[in-house]
DNA sequence: ATTGTATCGGTTGTATACAATTTAATTGTT
DNA sequence: AACAATTAAATTGTATACAACCGATACAAT
């Protein structure tokens, strides 16, 4: 039907501007994750354990939507870099516990500042913004 | 400062929802997409091509937010299953004109089905996916 | 005409993503 | 206890993304 070929038009579509939208804020965090020597997905990981502290590899992809064939090598070189450790549960020895070091503590302390810095890069208003996440949560709840 | 912290929260960033967002959905493409032998990346272009049959690489990267590095894999592998070819412009020896074949012309076909089936993935109200629509392009816009 | 500059696409290197499989450990059932 | 089923993480293979660089072509300005 020609509805239907109408749907195929790219400004027709929904899914490409969250594509490339995603795409380009997380390019527009490199300079400011280069100063801490982090990449995007390596930021993400340190959000979670900047509030928890230690979590298995299962709770992280939970939270973060992601699985072990990306987080394997990400925690890898997290440890590599001195900023957590990997140790198997005592409880449980399947379980791979990851744990901020000191110094992956102090560098939450340099990372203060990047919100700050992205929301400038972003020509939302506030309440464009909260709009934004809302509907963004209210399609990731279904997942 | 404390509000600089809070704002390290997983939950008060607008940039993670968009990212965990863009990779769930695409993800829910791909039973649709195996059905035409494409990825996502790959039906991207066709949407580009359907609607004009012929661009340069350097005009499907503006379009699709994307560089040559990421296309010139795709774009070969689009003309090794024959939905497309590669030529250079007489005019502009440096330009490289994409075209589709019979074959990709005629994929569309089998293509118009796609965003019907995808939307009923998507929670959203139409009144909602039209904020979202219109909230990602005006960030899009300023890039 | 010549030379410097810009543009285009390709290549290289690094880092994701994710499906599918594998291995080890745990749990559930009988 | 024995064994099947499940679970967690790692591994493998494929496909992006993107920065940085390269080589060829085109253009600009003298």
């Amino acid at each position: 039907m020609m509805e239907d070929l109408e749907q195929l038009k790219l400004k027709n579509q929904l899914c490409f501007p969250l594509y490339a939208c995603a795409k380009e804020v997380v390019r527009r965090y490199r300079p400011f994750l280069d100063e801490l020597d982090l990449t995007y997905t390596q930021y993400i990981v340190m959000l979670v354990l900047w509030e928890e502290n230690e979590k298995s590899v299962h709770d992280l992809g939970e939270r973060l939507f992601l699985d072990s064939g990306t987080l394997t090598p990400v925690l890898k070189s997290l440890e590599a870099k001195g900023y957590l450790t990997r140790r198997r549960s005592k409880a449980d020895e399947r379980v791979l516990l990851v744990a901020l070091t000191d110094e992956g503590q102090a560098l939450k302390e340099s990372a203060a500042e990047i919100p700050k810095k992205m929301s400038a890069c972003v020509a939302l208003e506030p309440q464009e913004a909260a709009t934004l996440y809302s509907l963004l949560y209210k399609m990731l709840g279904q997942f």
